[in-house]
DNA sequence: CTGAAAGCGCTTACAG
DNA sequence: CTGAAAGCGCTTACAG
């Protein structure tokens, strides 16, 4: 059977009350609390979670709200993110969407009832309900990944790493370039990386760019990119995510022609597989799992109520690999 | 201020007792049901949880023991355990132990705590130490991955395709084959698939076959192809996952030789890369997603103390890409 | 069909 | 330094 406070109490001869206050690092005598080790060690006693939390009012729990679980993005950050938490003495509750808006207000208020000290949340978007929920449910929150005034947000440097690569491809000589970007409502990734590639090639002087639309996923890329090496005699592919770029590749490898030589392409994430590839893929690297750490650490602030400032940035840098030919 | 289930009750002059039995579908008047359906959808009143499991002791809380979160194999089958637990009225409580097998352990009495109805755990190894702790919580365990006489188990038809695999890479008309296995601690992919393999390929009656072991990553299946190169003329690697396949292609290019020209590779899993990479990979679809929702299917029936079959084997089958030579 | 009462396993003032 | 008591928000026999 499983032993209560009330058995160790017994046991020792002693109140509950003073149970619990040994267990919560109360005044407790030298001499009970010897006792108290020992009943305590040899039991094994565990506190009801559900009892302490139904008192108490509130739990260790931090909950990760993310859009699905196979993205390289998200798994790599949970990591960081259960890491660091746990060296903090929280625990992770992950909440999966996928990718159903809906379902990420749903997990908010849900998160609540569970009594969550706070909440990450991996957002692609932020819309108007999310910031009634948040507002609602009063948790500390922390968005990651995107950035928006009414909450506290950690994000990439999207904006300088686009700047950067827009920097780069003009610097090896590109004129004629092809940015396959995606859907502006994800606005990290959609505008953000646009807009610093764009900045990049304004000041380089480079006016032969065109701009397309893909999905987030390698066969959506794949399509995307089928259809562009029919109509357009870009020499370079500048991809908005990894995945963009390994659908292209494989688009582009389909059609007999050669990367570097015949087209280059470029990402940004730098996932796993980037160094992997045939030929290597030049990227920007996102320190996901570092960031997923640095979330835990600020969430954690949050709710200690500390003065936590509302925007971290994490630097990116880009890797060169051999996917872009240099023209000069 | 957080309403319960006594605001409700007072507001629809009855007792808490009505209300419970109201929310749990016992028997109550139509008139008094209509009252609270309004009330509760007005004051938008949830349940805490806490007290409920405090009282009632059980949960719809399913643990998932998971290695690490960035696996591919692991995730796809979460996606899949997610899904199917969200549907059977069930929530996923994912722990991630890094691949510690004492956090596994740990997790197992920390579920059991949390009052989980049941645990699913993506098992890499069953030690004594699982078999002690599974007894000691008495909670419905299906270990998913590996198979043990002890638990439940769903496992992948390893050593069919390992089978598949020997015959395939025969009747491709390659007789000098390299095996590139992981440890046999893992009993399912470091065992099964090299047995399965054995078996076809003495059926076959190839003899110039070596065995060669690498650790899981790609980087470290990057080293001991390397070397292979240098000392083994094979001319295919079977390689015991798809990973260590990705780290044997690169080793390959990385030496300036062909795939699948100069050397053959074949994988197991069919990850999404797989198809993407140039040569495409030929490999043995393990249907990851499904065999999570299999497994939470599984679960939820041990829970409801259905009379469940001990072991579920999913079928895996093979898949032909480009990474194979046909020598005759 | 309904309500009063006890109890789940804790914590928290409060009095000593 | 310690204990008795109340209470967190539910559920569950039990009696009506």
């Amino acid at each position: 059977m499983k032993v209560t406070i009330s058995d160790i109490a017994k046991m020792a001869g002693v109140a509950k009350s003073t149970v619990s206050r040994y267990l919560n690092g109360g005044y407790v005598s030298e001499t009970t609390k010897l006792k108290l080790d020992k009943i305590i060690a040899d039991t094994k006693y565990e506190p009801n979670s559900f009892a302490q939390s139904l008192k108490a009012k509130k739990t260790n729990l931090i909950g990760a709200i993310i859009p699905r679980f196979d993205s390289y993005a998200t798994s790599r950050m949970l990591i960081g993110i259960d890491e660091s938490l746990k060296e903090l003495g929280y625990q992770i509750l992950v909440a999966n969407t996928s990718q159903k808006l809906e379902r990420e207000i749903e997990n908010i208020y849900s998160l609540a009832n569970q009594k969550a000290a706070g909440i990450i949340l991996l957002a692609k978007q932020i819309t108007k309900e999310h910031i009634e929920a948040a507002k609602a449910v009063d948790l500390p929150i922390l968005i990651a990944g995107q950035e928006d005034e009414e909450f506290h947000s950690l994000v990439y440097g999207d904006a300088q790493s686009g700047y950067d690569i827009g920097k780069y491809v003009a610097k090896c000589g590109h004129t004629n370039i092809c940015y396959i970007g995606v859907t502006e409502e994800d606005v990290a990734v959609g505008v953000k990386r646009k807009e610093g590639f764009r900045k990049a090639i304004e000041e380089e002087g480079i006016e032969n760019v065109s701009y397309y639309e893909s999905s987030f996923s390698i066969e959506g890329a794949y399509t995307v990119a089928t259809s562009i090496i029919k109509e357009n005699p870009a020499t370079v592919y500048v991809c908005a995510t990894d995945n963009i770029a390994l659908g292209t590749m494989k688009a582009i490898h389909h059609h007999g022609l050669k990367i570097p030589e015949d087209i280059s392409v470029t990402g940004f994430g730098d996932y796993d597989v980037a160094d992997i590839i045939d030929p290597s893929l030049t990227t920007i690297h996102y320190p996901y799992k570092t960031a997923g750490g640095t979330a835990a650490n600020k969430i954690v602030r949050m709710i200690q109520g500390e003065d936590v400032e509302r925007l971290t940035t994490i630097p990116c840098y880009l890797v060169e690999r051999k996917s872009v030919r240099r023209r000069k």
